[in-house]
DNA sequence: CTGTCTGCAAACCATTTGCAATCGT
DNA sequence: ACGATTGCAAATGGTTTGCAGACAG
């Protein structure tokens, strides 16, 4: 579903569908790890060996552009992708490095939106960082 | 007030005070403008022009370290710092890249540290992004 | 004095860029 | 065919590192 409607998106805004385009979408949807680009194009590479690392940020620059994944920066410095461009909480684990989702619709996103009339907003990200229940098990 | 304090908590901490750290110190005291590395360096240059870039960023990572310091990272993947650790929402503009602190007593920040019950939670950061009112004007 | 901290320069590494060859339309 | 897109390799730039000398305690 995921990779035809975001094809159909590309096309309808003059577009190519090249094989690494079609690979990339594959590769990120229903992926809930917020892979970064690396990661994408080890990924990538199982659909397509010749995949290059230009093309990885080549399209995924694209793909952010048109609203299709969301990049979100890791205390690392390192963008990672989200498929998922819905509003949402994201916990990064200092230890283990992993990006969790929190859904909850008890939050309400849009009181920050308010909060800056006058202001164009394209975009809100609530990131928690700290230890994982996994890791602190491990300590 | 700030330097001041900073200096009793990093010595009571075992860190020596040394003119470079008493120099970043005060070039983020008061200071809203939530400078990069590069800024902290070029307005530390001017208290003191031998310092270096490496002592920078290893006195900026202990600030952190001790909660005396923020780091944000903007959009641009660039690390900014700021004196203010108490929960404040950052809205960055991506025309003048500038970051503007939103503190409003509204904002529930505690909603979000219960949501992680298990996990221990070192900071939550909010950061909207778009388009900054004075920016807007001018296009 | 002693071990921490600094300054320098080189290394690092995620990301970007230039360009010729390739491929979608 | 034509222009968008790819792959390669080199460049970029913020940050990190190793180490000898300097300095705080």
């Amino acid at each position: 579903m995921y990779v035809k409607e975001s094809i159909e998106l590309l096309k309808s805004k003059g577009y190519r569908i090249t094989p690494q385009r079609i690979t990339i979408l594959k590769v990120l949807e229903n992926n809930t790890e917020h892979p970064s680009a690396e990661e994408i194009f080890m990924q990538a590479r199982r659909y397509n060996p010749s995949i290059s690392f230009a093309s990885i940020y080549n399209i995924l620059e694209i793909l952010e552009k048109e609203g299709i994944i969301k990049g979100i920066l890791g205390i690392d410095g390192i963008k990672h992708y989200d498929p998922d461009t819905s509003y949402h909480v994201h916990f990064i684990c200092e230890k283990c490095g992993r990006f969790l989702d929190l859904k909850d619709d008890t939050i309400d996103f849009s009181c920050f939106e308010e909060k800056f009339a006058g202001y164009e907003v394209k975009s809100i990200e609530v990131v928690v960082t700290g230890i994982c229940s996994d890791c602190k098990k491990e300590l």
